[in-house]
DNA sequence: CCTACCGATCGGTAGG
DNA sequence: CCTACCGATCGGTAGG
């Protein structure tokens, strides 16, 4: 009973956490900033949380989990890589509607993990993009996409324009992260096709 | 003579401080470290700058006033609407590339700077991205472009695939800035083509 | 979750 | 550009 109590205090912690770091950015973010957001004292946090960089860690990770197990059922289907393609978008960007706030923070935020985290961090986030680019990869060797596609290039357009969308998304808006998914998926994998 | 010395010595110092912001951050940074960079005493940087935010409104201010001028030289051309664009794009890259780590930082912590001047630099990036949408509205209206096209979304996600360009873009690489400008202008702009 | 407190570090100034 | 220093604030601990 009470380890469900303090669980979902330190949750409750995590998301003001999470919402001071997108504003503010970690570094410029106090303990104290935080404490007074959830009406306690700078010392009490630490009752729920290690450190300030547990709650970093934690934003992090669990975002990179999340957007994983995204493109892993992704993997699964038997599908061309075009529609590979515009289904990991897809999944990519509902990840992060899901939470904007944490996936602000794992976007501008990782690098001040400390090692060996950020290495860990750097790892995921290499592999994740490097799985995109071998379905690019994929569609230029059976012929769906262009073989002129500069794919590194390719890659990282997509991830610039993924990963800026917590700046800039209404959450409110009319636009479903779905549909928003769609039409980024338009825009940036027509491109590719012959 | 001396005030072209002092000129020199704060431009170092800039620049110095420039690769800092962008390795750490800007709240990360302190003027110690800086001043170990530059092989001095913290209080000896005082000499020549007034404070460490007058630093970050060097930078990004800067930046603004480069990125300013070249899209004023884009808007002068009597060309069609995706030419402009197209122009408007490789002049953007060739900015960013002409110092990627004032760009960096210009992207990345301009939210560190404080009022009034951030809303000053605010207004300066609504007014730029606001003259980019100008032109692709231009190219709808005159049928050079699809009319289904999300206007905003198109114009965001063309600005998250620049902007994100500081992080990943190798100034030793074999391609040189204005083809990289040429290469995104074909992902993105193509795209817009009827 | 609080009071009381710690050593470290911060941006910046005085005066040379 | 330096030495010497300031008040403020930092993340975090002890002990309840």
């Amino acid at each position: 009973m009470e380890a469900v109590v303090n669980l979902s205090r330190k949750e409750q912690v995590i998301r003001k956490a999470a919402e001071l770091f997108r504003e503010k950015g970690y570094a410029a973010s106090s303990m104290r900033d935080l404490a007074q957001k959830l009406g306690i004292e700078a010392a009490s946090l630490y009752s729920h949380i290690k450190s300030k960089e547990e709650i970093l860690h934690s934003l992090c990770f669990d975002m990179a989990t999340e957007f994983r197990k995204s493109l892993v059922e992704v993997e699964k289907l038997n599908v061309t890589a075009s529609e590979r393609l515009r289904l990991g978008i897809i999944g990519h960007v509902e990840v992060m509607a899901k939470d904007l706030t944490a996936s602000a923070v794992f976007m501008n935020e990782h690098r001040h993990l400390s090692q060996p985290y950020l290495r860990d961090f750097l790892l995921l986030r290499i592999n994740y993009i490097n799985r995109f680019k071998a379905i690019i990869e994929l569609g230029i060797k059976n012929g769906e996409f262009k073989n002129t596609i500069n794919t590194k290039l390719a890659v990282m357009t997509l991830f610039s324009s993924l990963n800026w969308m917590p700046q800039w998304y209404d959450p409110g808006s009319v636009i479903r992260p779905t549909e928003l998914g769609q039409q980024l998926s338009d825009m940036l994998v027509n491109g590719l096709k012959k």
